[in-house]
DNA sequence: TTGAAACCTGAACCATGTTTCAAGTTATGT
DNA sequence: ACATAACTTGAAACATGGTTCAGGTTTCAA
């Protein structure tokens, strides 16, 4: 009896070793399910990669899937913060808040091309953290749509719809050209010029100055 | 000798009769696959549903990843043709088109969400498929855009990235409109509006006549 | 100091589902 | 009609890797 259901993690360790053990875990993880994917991945290489005995992961997750789901909150709380602290640091307008949280998205993507990957393939692993991660998100950038809209620097009826638009206009272009880029230099830049011309203007012809 | 690389799918069917089993196999595991996803299928359920033998599965593919890759290239034909078909109907200027092809898209998407899931996943069990379909219909785009800009009903400066942003923005507005959406019969119109609008003028404050 | 709870260990268990195979059936071209 | 290739069958072999467990070690509060 009593026995742990696989779906959910056991309690949280009581340790400090504990804490430091479970967070080793969640480490490897990252990088065992980054390079390798959900499916092949195996809690052996975690273990190994985290220098614990395979047992030990019994004690901290219930389950490959437990660890997966842990590790993507987590991620998405990462992801969250960085792109908090990103924007905190400047005073913009609404047009460059938007321009600098996609620049800031891209070098994030570049740099954690694993997080990016994680994330995404939580979809098919963890659906309900998949929507969770991109609902958050989607709800952050409405926010700052209704701040623009109630400075005047945006148009007055913007509403979700716009918010998952542009959301998804980041994650392709980070995809495309911070999670494929063969390294051209120029690629974020090319990517973060486009989005922000159509969030400026749309792409109808140029019939007013610039 | 002569083994079959599982990775490669055999020869295809000489005859009449192989051809149907093959298609068999591959409209089952379409409902096999869009149901459960990739690491959740089974060939044996595939094959149940086909109504054909386990073993008869290794004559037309090599593996389980191999029927996966043929059938993502396979959909990701469908999904091209539909479009294609869709926009061929009507004669539409260039803003027009882009809306019609969200709106196109959105309809295919409420009516094959396993299509959707099915080529979404192949970024995790395909990669190579994954890249070829995006990038193939980020080319359609840009090619529309191209010629919306020839005909001077849209900006000269359309690049590649534009495309990218455009398929991201309706990628998403499918995921959360057409993929998740509760039935509600607006979801699908508030999300053609939002695009339309942001490709028409962009976000800014409206500043000039409707 | 001491006892209990937390934590660690890794070999073995085991379920799952892919892949093979040898023998039979059906189609096709000569 | 005949020979040959194409196709079908499903039981059994097999590999993989997730999960359990029984016995040890460390931590920590009383």
């Amino acid at each position: 009896m009593a026995r742990t259901d696989p779906d959910i993690s056991p309690a949280p360790p009581a340790t400090e070793r504990g804490r430091r053990t479970r967070r080793k875990l969640l480490d490897a993880a990252t990088i065992e399910f980054g390079e390798r994917g959900f499916h092949e991945a195996s809690i052996a290489s975690i273990t190994r990669r985290a220098g614990v005995a395979l047992g030990s992961f019994y004690t901290y997750f219930g389950s490959k899937e437990a660890i997966f789901r842990d590790l993507v909150r987590d991620l998405s709380e990462g992801v969250r913060q960085a792109a908090a602290q990103s924007l905190a640091e400047r005073e913009l307008d609404a047009l460059e808040t938007e321009r600098a949280a996609l620049g800031a998205f891209l070098a994030f993507a570049r740099e954690h091309k694993e997080i990016y990957r994680i994330i995404d393939e939580s979809e098919f692993v963890d659906p309900e953290s998949y929507r969770l991660h991109y609902e958050k998100t989607a709800e952050r950038i409405l926010g700052r749509l209704r701040a623009g809209a109630a400075a005047d620097q945006l148009r007055g009826d913007l509403n979700e719809a716009h918010a998952w638009a542009i959301m998804g206009m980041n994650v392709f272009l980070g995809l495309r050209y911070a999670v494929w880029s063969n390294g051209d230099e120029d690629d974020g830049e090319r990517a973060a010029l486009a989005a922000a011309s159509i969030l400026k203007d749309g792409i109808g012809p140029r019939d007013q100055a610039d």
